[in-house]
RNA sequence: GCCCCCAUCGUCUAAUGGUUAGGACACCAGCUUCUCAAGCUGGAAAUACCGGUUCGAAUCCGGUUGGGGGCACCA
């Protein structure tokens, strides 16, 4: 088979979101795993619409994901003239031809049809036209727009997962591929450069699959060899209708905001519509393009699962190594780094080596990145908590005061070098014996003012001896009246 | 309204004429455990419906139903 040609061509009036994320993916994929060129083609002929800050944040989410382009960028809106010499070719050749009739004319004409129970089309009355009714009309500056003669035929086309799929030219009508000589439309410019580009296989979503004939005739009349269409389900908002804002979907640049790892991104998408080979679901990109197939790709549209994306970004979190996490969070709420060292709003100053512990520790409880800090908060700031939460089921206050004291008393006598998470547990369990809660957990809400936390022997290490035995202390205080 | 596509647990999916219909997420129970999270073990849970072809159908064919997409001087 020939090396593949495939590109993903957005067009820039919007942010990239998951079902773009997921066609770049595949395409991306195809690619690779066929030794082939993965190409990015902004497709901006839209003038009003299309906006330089979408296309820097799609291209900006697709660097974050990983998905390169493998040669230069193209923009449409930097190939107009190789369109108007498409367009002037098609109009000299007589497949295509100028048309002056009014928007409200055509729309008129459309309500008419529709209220008769037809199929809107366009009647083809500027096809009629002589050249020289057209060219008075054009010295006139008559507004007009170019249309294709489209054949009163029934065709069938080739979809790669679909098959042949049956399709009536008699349904629609003569459409616009232009609105002038500079300024195309998609329906144009898009096998234009899949062909200049040599495109070999056009993976796109599935509602693209109406458009394919009209574009297959744009190949036919240009005596070029179409592409390989590829139709990709789309992917459904969790109740089944079309993925929305109103099932909080998000464009790919707003979950890395809100804490997502591209890994997560990619292994969930994947998963939407591709499956490898077995039955593992966790897979990296390079395994992906290992065992990329375009045969296994579904025809089914799949629901966005947030649950899942959720436990993908949870496993990929744990996995993260810390230093890399570290680059990745914002301290900024808990005080400043200073040459390498944090100092920390309650006045407590950690290594960078007790910073990434910190992390660990956080990590292994939290769904996003942003999530890290926050579970493990109290190492940064003063809190303060309700003198009950020290309790431990039907403990008493008088048992728990014992037990506080009793581990202020062994925890003074280490050396603060000896203050390490082993040790300190040694020393907890020995203390506790069988029944661990009236230890454990009151020292745990000393040390964090959480009913949730990492162990205490881990929070006190992390602390240190001298803030330790001063959080016991305050404990203790509130335990004194 | 017309045209097209699609149909396996709640969700994502595996099984391309012969399996006790497999896995993952979520859910439930148990183990572990000071809490949370993680981990381990187990459980409940599906071939939309009706016909046909076949010794045999989730799988092939037809219809029904349901869902999705499209019918622009957007892409």
């Amino acid at each position: 088979m020939l090396k593949p040609r495939v590109r993903f061509a957005p067009s820039p009036t919007g942010k990239l979101h998951l079902g773009s994320a997921r066609t770049a993916l595949f395409n991306f994929l195809f690619a690779r795993s066929q030794k082939g060129v993965f190409l990015l083609r902004i497709d901006d002929t839209d003038k009003i619409r299309s906006k330089k800050e979408y296309e820097e944040d799609i291209l900006d989410s697709l660097n974050w994901l990983g998905l390169y382009s493998d040669e230069e960028i193209v923009r449409q809106s930097e190939r107009l003239d190789l369109y108007e010499k498409i367009i002037k070719a098609l109009l000299d050749k007589g497949y295509a031809y100028y048309c002056f009739c009014s928007k409200e004319e055509l729309e008129a004409r459309r309500q008419e049809q529709l209220t008769r129970g037809e199929v809107p089309r366009y009647s083809g009355k500027c096809r009629q036209l002589t050249s020289q009714e057209v060219n008075q009309k054009l010295a006139k500056g008559e507004k007009y727009v170019i249309r294709l003669k489209v054949p009163e035929k029934k065709i069938t086309y080739k979809d790669f997962l679909r098959g042949e799929i049956p399709y009536d030219f008699r349904l629609l009508g003569d459409f616009v591929i232009a609105k002038n000589e500079r300024e195309p439309l998609y329906l144009l410019t898009s096998p234009i450069d899949d062909h200049y580009q040599g495109i070999t296989h056009v993976i796109r979503g599935e509602d693209h699959l109406p458009n394919t004939p009209k574009q297959l005739l744009i190949f036919k009349y240009l005596e070029w060899e179409p592409p390989i269409f590829v139709h990709l389900p789309l992917i459904l908002g969790p109740d089944g209708s079309k993925l929305s804002k109103r099932h909080g979907a998000k464009s790919i640049s707003e979950y890395r905001e809100a804490g997502f790892l591209p890994e997560a991104l990619i292994n969930f998408l994947a998963l939407l519509g591709w499956h490898p080979e077995g039955d593992r679901e966790i897979i990296t990109l390079e395994e992906m393009i290992r065992e990329f197939k375009l045969e296994k790709l579904n025809k089914t549209p799949a629901r966005f699962n947030f649950s899942k994306l959720i436990f993908f970004n949870r496993y990929y979190l744990k996995q993260k190594p810390n230093n890399d996490l570290l680059q990745l969070l914002d301290f900024s709420n808990y005080g400043n780094w200073q040459n390498d060292n944090f100092l920390a709003l309650n006045g407590l100053n950690y290594s960078r080596e007790k910073i990434l512990k910190i992390i660990n520790l956080g990590k292994e409880r939290a769904s996003v990145v942003n999530e890290i800090l926050l579970t493990v908060d109290f190492f940064f700031k003063d809190f303060d908590y309700d003198k009950n939460l020290l309790l431990w089921k039907n403990s008493s206050f008088e048992e728990i005061k014992i037990n506080l004291q009793a581990i202020e008393n062994e925890f003074r006598k280490l050396k603060e070098e000896e203050f390490k998470s082993e040790k300190l547990k040694q020393i907890l369990d020995n203390l506790a014996g069988e029944n661990k809660g009236p230890v454990f957990w009151p020292l745990r809400v000393a040390l964090s003012g959480k009913e949730a936390s990492p162990p205490p022997f881990e929070l006190a290490e992390v602390f240190g001896k001298e803030k330790t035995l001063e959080l016991i202390n305050k404990a203790l205080k509130k335990l004194g009246d």
